[in-house]
DNA sequence: AATAGTTTTGCAAATATTTTCATAAAATGC
DNA sequence: GCATTTTATGAAAATATTTGCAAAACTATT
């Protein structure tokens, strides 16, 4: 049906197909109740004859909402990041939203510069992934007023709504869970903490939980180590194949802990009889793998559901939008890596 | 610095602070080099003063390039897309473009509506995932006369350049490896194939490749299972439950294959002794798995770099980019999760 | 059939920017 | 120090759309 015209069709196009003006084939378009059902019915056929398509950017120039949002991750090569803006991405779609996505590589200059780029595509809304970023972030965009979310990890009285879990608490619980099973030998394994608020909160209050139980961790044992399985598995080859053995574990997330339980399967060391090993996130495939890992579940589906949401409505209805951010509790998941040590049963 | 003006700072507000015309200040942005170093000093302060910020919106309707690139991809949900999605942009990014990303979940009539979304916002170019489209959305790129190129599959003459892996190959050469091994009891496990036309490639000639050399794969050995590692987890278990046992498991892909390991890990089947396991993808952990996995390795982050790569220059340089898609050939990975069958040895 | 009221439509101004063309300013040559 | 060339800037038109206001076209009422 469609015309394939060489200049593309512009409204005037259209209004003049149907033999109409242009503020007419506007109103089909945003208020079609105000038209006639004949009028409709012609717009409706000079669109499809010229293969009409609105022009978001002459509409954005009015003021009106450009039905974007953007998305600001570190990475999306972290499987749960991906679930993340996945479940965002579905449930602004709902209300017509289509996201900008970007990612900064941990780098919270880079941060800035996508921000601003976002922000001259006059987006309606930000997402930024944790709670830290630098000043002149939240700088701009409270310069803009644009409604912003930071999405992944919840802190009381964070500078804009955040939604997501408490790290510390889902550090505490784990470091917890291992002192419970009567560990007294425990290594921990973290990604490096630079730019990366969550990684460093989980292992502080994992060090300082331990700490206060009596627990020293020594240097030799407080690994730092690439988000990766390979990297995880290497070090913890190297971690068992010399001195003495610890008999738990912590992991700074599931894919180090996945790396873990395959560097002890490799090493010949039975997990959890001689290894207790945890992850904190339960991503997808910890609850499969042998043994099925112990960890702390961060709910990312509901996560990114409940920021969407959240964005929406701060966007279509600034007024009666929740100002608050959520906390989306993390929970202790005992599964199969985790266990007493031998000298406690 | 920035003043917290009421009203957001236009191209005029900047104007008059610097003491020029709006055209000066355009001109500041897209062709400094035309402007005396004492006008841009003055221009620069006067956005910095004012926090101004350029409206792409307004220089789009001008046929302006938007600096927007619509990607649209099944889901996120899956590592492997996710990893491409970020090559992607990561390689888009260089050359300023931002990407729209929108995920259609295998529906194709929501492929069609969101691909009109993205051509409401004025996108440069669309990156669509796979070879299979509905009609429609071809009709549509092509009246719209728009960059596109299908992304993760190769084929020649396909409707739009294709870069990808060609996944016939893909599968034969993992059948091939199989087959060639010793295994004639042989059982597949593939994702469903609707709207999904990778997984139906593989499937296919796999089946093909065995049945070409005398192997015939009974019904029930023909397992269609979701993208999970916890259904393919639960199927391998039922499989390996009842009934002659296959001494070898074609998977579609790594997840499938993971699932699988954990299955026979957990029913006390040996791999690769009592029963090779086999992927495809060669996704990040597969080579760090206990017995790591033999797979055919679909090179996903050059997929993504060479297809933002070939976007990038058909919008930027209509004339002089290629116009060929690009074979990434898959290669096989053999690893510890596949051995010659024991009557073989 | 005239009037009042309502619904539908069109005109023109407005939106934020770019760009062409014209003009002013500066630089150069003599 | 003047004419000529070059460079820098501004005015105004153009881009695709929305919207307030007014006019036109209906409906209903008498």
């Amino acid at each position: 049906m469609t015309d394939i015209k060489s200049k593309k069709a512009d409204i005037i196009t259209v209004a003049k197909a149907a033999k109409v003006s242009a503020s007419t084939v506007s109103r089909f378009f945003n208020h079609p109740e105000l038209l006639k059902a004949a009028t409709r019915k012609k717009i409706d056929n000079a669109v499809r004859k010229t293969g009409y398509i609105r022009n978001r950017a002459a509409q954005t120039i009015h003021g009106i909402r450009s039905g974007t949002i953007g998305v600001l991750m570190p990475t999306l090569d972290h499987a749960i990041f991906a679930e993340v803006v996945q479940a965002f991405s579905d449930t602004v779609a709902e209300d017509g939203f289509t996201i900008l996505l970007a990612s900064h590589g941990y780098d919270l200059q880079r941060e800035y510069a996508l921000l601003r780029k976002f922000l001259e595509h006059r987006v309606d809304g930000v997402v930024l992934t944790g709670l830290e970023h630098d000043a002149a972030v939240f700088q701009l965009v409270d310069s803009q007023n644009i409604p912003c979310v930071l999405m992944w990890n919840y802190a009381e009285g964070s500078h804009f709504p955040s939604i997501g879990a408490d790290n510390t608490e889902a550090g505490r619980l784990i470091a917890e869970h291992v002192l419970a099973l009567g560990h007294r030998q425990i290594a921990c394994m973290f990604p490096p903490a630079l730019g990366n608020d969550r990684a460093r909160a989980r292992r502080d209050i994992v060090l300082e939980t331990l700490e206060q139980a009596g627990v020293a961790v020594p240097d030799h044992w407080q690994l730092t180590t690439r988000y990766s399985v390979s990297a995880s598995k290497r070090a913890t080859l190297e971690l068992l194949s010399h001195g003495p053995r610890p008999t738990a574990l912590i992991c700074g997330n599931d894919v180090l802990a996945t790396g873990a339980l395959y560097g002890a399967q490799a090493a010949g060391v039975a997990v959890p009889e001689a290894l207790s090993i945890t992850g904190i996130g339960d991503f997808k495939g910890s609850s499969e793998i042998e043994p099925p890992l112990t960890t702390v579940r961060l709910p990312a589906r509901q996560i990114g559901q409940e920021a969407g949401q959240l964005l929406s409505a701060m966007i279509t209805d600034p007024q009666d939008a929740p100002v608050a951010g959520l906390n989306c509790p993390p929970q202790l998941i005992v599964r199969g890596s985790s266990a007493p040590p031998r000298s406690a049963r």
